[in-house]
DNA sequence: GTCAACCTACCTATCACTAGGTAGATACCG
DNA sequence: CGGTATCTACCTAGTGATAGGTAGGTTGAC
C-alpha cells in the first residue's frame, strides 16, 4: 500500500481513538513500519498531516452526502442515513468521527485547519438545512422547526452523542440520545 | 485566597479553554505565582489535580441541580434552568464545561477520573430522566418521548452544542442549536 | 521543635523537527 | 546503448524545548 495512505489510515485512526495531540510520529512510525524522520518527507510539519486528514476525510464526507442525495427517497430517509454515517464512524463506541475529535482539542491546530473545520461544519450544516426544509415539503419529518435551526440542532445532537456514547465506550448511548429524533422519522418507514 | 483554591481556578479554566493535556504545571506556576514544584505539594500528581477538579465541579453542579429541583416551578423550568448552566459555562463562547473539556480528551485519563466523570454523567441523566417524568405529569412539555432516552438526548444535545458553538467562537450556535428544544417548552412561559 | 508551605536545582522521557546521507528507480543526453 | 544527473523514499543521528516529577533545603507560624 501506499505509503502516504497509510500514514494517513493510522493518524485517522489514533486521532479518532485518542486525540490528535495524543499520538505522536514515533506511534506513527512503529503502527507503519518506516522510521520517525521518513514521515517528515510526506507530511513535513504535523499541521500538514493534520490538513490531509481533513481534507480526506471532508471529500468522503462530501462524496456520502451526495449520494444520499442522489436518491430518490424522502426527506426522512436521508436523515436517517445522515445519522447512520456519525453512528458508523464510531466503531462500537471506541472511536470519534474526525471531525469531533479534531473541534474537542482545536486549541493546538494551526489556522488554516481551524478554516477547513469551520467549512466542513458549515457544508454538513447546510446539507443538513436543505434535507430538513424537504422535510417540510414532503412532510416526511414529524414537526419541526425553522430549519436553518434545527440543522444545527441535529449536528450538535450527533456530535453530543458521539461524546458521551464513546466516554462510556456503548455505541447504545449514541443509540438512546438519537432515539427520540428518528422517531420523528417514523413516517418514512411507511414508504 | 487558598493556593489550593487558586491552583483549582486556574486549571479549570485552563482545562476548559485548551484542555486538560494542553495547560502544563508551568504555566499553571506562572498564573498563580509560585513555583513549579510546589504545585506538587498541594496535587502530587497531575491525576490529582484532574480528580480535585472533578470532584468540586460534581458537587458544584450537584447543588446547582438540587436547587433547581427546590423550586416550585414547572418541570419545563427546570429543564430550562439546566440549558441555561450549559450555556453559561460557555463564557460566550471561548470554553466547555468541564465535564465535556475532559471527555473529549478522556484518553490521558486516570481511572479513578475517568469513573467519578461516568459517575458524574449518570447522575445529570438521571436528574434530567427524573425533570422530564415529571414533565409529562404536569404537561409542561410538548411531546416527548421515553424519558431516559430523552435525557439521553438532552445531555447530547447540550454537550454538543457547546461543541460546535465554542469551534465557531461564537455562543449564538448554542443558541440556534437549542432553540428548537426550548420551543417544545414553551407552554411554561405562560406559568 | 514541629510542620505546613514553599523554594532551588535537577532528572528522565518525550516531543516535533532538522541535518545530512544513501539505495534505487527514472529521465535525459550524446 | 552507456553514462550521468536527478528524484523519490527512506535512513541515522541529532537538536532544543518542554513535559511531569523528585530530592532535599529554607522559612515562618503555632
Amino acid at each position: 500500500m501506499d505509503t502516504r495512505t497509510a500514514l494517513l489510515d493510522s493518524a485517522e485512526r489514533a486521532a479518532r481513538q485518542r486525540g490528535f495531540d495524543a499520538f505522536s510520529y514515533a506511534d506513527l512510525a512503529r503502527d507503519v513500519g518506516i522510521r520517525k524522520a521518513s514521515i517528515h518527507y510526506h507530511f513535513p510539519l504535523k499541521a500538514d498531516l493534520a490538513f490531509g486528514l481533513v481534507e480526506r476525510y471532508a471529500a468522503r464526507m462530501s462524496d456520502q452526502l451526495a449520494d444520499i442525495n442522489n436518491e430518490d427517497t424522502p426527506a426522512a430517509a436521508k436523515l436517517r442515513a445522515f445519522v447512520a454515517i456519525y453512528r458508523d464512524a464510531m466503531a462500537n463506541g471506541t472511536q470519534l468521527c474526525l471531525c469531533v475529535a479534531l473541534s474537542a482539542g482545536r486549541e493546538s491546530l494551526s489556522e488554516p485547519v481551524l478554516d477547513q473545520l469551520t467549512q466542513f461544519h458549515e457544508d454538513c450544516a447546510a446539507w443538513l438545512s436543505q434535507v430538513l426544509a424537504a422535510a417540510r415539503e414532503d412532510g416526511s419529518v414529524i414537526g419541526g422547526a425553522d430549519p436553518m435551526d434545527e440543522a444545527d440542532a441535529v449536528l450538535a445532537l450527533v456530535e453530543g452523542a458521539q461524546l458521551v456514547a464513546r466516554a462510556a465506550k456503548d455505541i447504545r448511548l449514541f443509540d438512546r440520545a438519537t432515539t427520540a429524533f428518528l422517531a420523528r422519522l417514523a413516517v418514512a418507514d411507511l414508504n
